[in-house]
DNA sequence: TATGAATGAGGCTTCATTCAT
DNA sequence: AATGAATGAAGCCTCATTCAT
């Protein structure tokens, strides 16, 4: 007596829902930042509060969504620099960079990141895993060829990496604050010879 | 005879209670960070909300006027790096040690902090302007040394160390973390010998 | 078979709760004027202040909601006079004076009944524009029968009601104020023979 | 012991503080309306808010003290009439058009205006009073020349001459709409022969 | 007398989230 | 599953007026 054809368009009518909601949500951070109100994305979505909660619990959880849609940009990115960097130091700078890409996105961005990382069940956690876990790679590729302190981890470097993003902010038009302080990152402000950590 | 502080009454009582409502914001920031109500603040100080705003404007004015409560502490830290250590890396070292418990102190302040940095106006942009001149002459010291890049500014460097204290939060109870970050901001993750920027 | 009305749901809820809404508005702008707080009234109408402004996101757009509730009362008033009185000036007097208790009815109304004559995009503009309209038609009526002046429009008389109805107030009890200038309105101070505007 | 000369300036200084206070005020009712914040006078003329409550215990008493301070022009303005205008009925329009600009003369003036009218210990009433009384001999005299019908009073005039200042408001740049409210207020909109109320 | 600090109620508005339909 | 109405706590801030000094 119901129609059978209408009853369950939903599996694949939910997922476009939910595409669409993430297409514009990546919009409205980029337009507003990460802090843009729930109601405005499901306003520009064009779907109610309830549909979007639904899809996304949390702010978090849509943070996480439009990372998780960017990702396999950074993934090419990896792709890229692997396949075509044979210098380990100059793959890990390389790669540094489009995760500070990656971060520096959306104004505001850093906040939940770092959440994300202290807090196991966060939803932007798989996401960083991920990236870390990348990064631990070409790090120790760097370090095994000597290019990078032996103590340092993928983790300590993917923080500092998004410490100079949140220094920098979404606002200095040219990205010189952020380059300076990146540099920084890779050198130290001390002269090497007299550190109290001379590496390993 | 004739009484001469009389041509500025009153302003005892208002500075007491000037004074009182800085050690109650100083309180509340520490407990619940600077994103703290205003009203809360103005209630735990008992006064009117009125009465705060007219001592401090904004939430920034508050920050700042707290800040400057607690710059005599970081003077005598300075003070105190400057009689006693005679290395002055070293002393560059200790005093970012200081600068960064500065900035510590409560949740949230590095986001103000950062604001101040770029809005001339801020009225944390003073306090921010001591500590970066301070900063710029332990540097000085250390570049002079041999113990410090020639191309860093204090600036640079206040902004590092506010990364780090960003980064590290205020929640993790060691301070491994921001141990580590700032290390690197000393060393750099990359080895000396093939840097891009090989120092003076 | 299928519900053709569920394409609209819950809706009814939500107009009953504006209707709801829009009733107890009137009673407090009727008790307290106008001006009456917008927190109060959500208080009364026992909804929270979200609610409140959803549906009306101004005090603007609510005291119109009001007043296109009370249009239907105005409306009566119009047939019956077109109904029931031949002659055209007659019909224009018991007009106006059927305005004047639409914009006498509450403590305050005049004000924004100004600002929206003023206002093209305000929320009472358009009210004001039907009001405006029936009384082009009353009068047009009164002057083709030699009842009114030529050059008069529409929108004087109101805007001369109005005022009328403003300095009148809502609180002399009696309206022998307001009948003595709404006559002031209609015959002039001047005597007639002697005018600068000797009529069409 | 102390000092005898310095004990008791106040006399003057007090009247030529007040004088300026009433200046300043003068100013800020024209620059932002007689809503102006008692504060923001205060602060432009340089004083304390208690010493504005000292000289002026309302804002209505400002509001008087300004008018009052106003009046002379208005009294100027009148013996101007009187010793130039033969014409009783052009005397009279002349002095609403007076009464027009001092009513006319800040944003949000008509208010208090109308106020005072009913309330008899208003510090506006005896303004008010001086005007309608004036209004009264201009009035008497074009009635006793037979210009002016016989019902009305000075203070009807005067009542209507505000209700049309605050129609037409502070904002419109040239004064038509006034213009067209006084006309209509001279003339009535009703032609003349079958008015209710033919005059005496 | 002048000062200006203090009051503190009260206004407006936003928003994450829940829930009835 | 989708909708969007409802919640209601909070936040921020202003201002007329009083009062201690």
């Amino acid at each position: 007596m119901t129609t059978p054809a209408a009853s369950r368009p939903t599996r694949t009518d939910a997922q476009r829902n939910r595409a669409h909601i993430i297409a514009v949500a990546e919009e409205g951070f980029a337009d507003l930042g990460v802090e843009v109100s729930m109601d405005a994305i499901a306003k520009r979505a064009g779907v109610g509060a309830g549909t979007l909660y639904r899809h996304f619990p949390s702010r978090e959880a849509l943070v996480a969504a439009v990372m998780e849609a960017r990702s396999p940009d950074l993934e090419r990115e990896r792709v890229a620099i692997e396949d075509g960097e044979s210098d380990s130091r100059v793959a890990l700078e390389r790669w540094l960079e489009a995760v500070s890409a990656f971060m520096r996105a959306y104004d505001g961005l850093p906040d939940p990141l770092r959440s994300a990382l202290r807090e196991q069940g966060s939803p932007l956690a798989p996401t960083c895993r991920d990236v870390i876990a990348t990064t631990d790679r070409f790090l120790a590729a760097a370090q095994r060829d000597g290019h990078a302190r032996k103590g340092i981890r993928g983790r300590d470097l993917y923080l500092g990496t998004l410490a100079v993003v949140w220094a920098a902010g979404t606002e200095s038009a040219d990205g010189s604050v952020e380059q300076g302080l990146r540099e920084m990152l890779r050198s130290g402000w001390a002269l090497s010879g007299e550190g109290a950590a001379p590496a390993s």
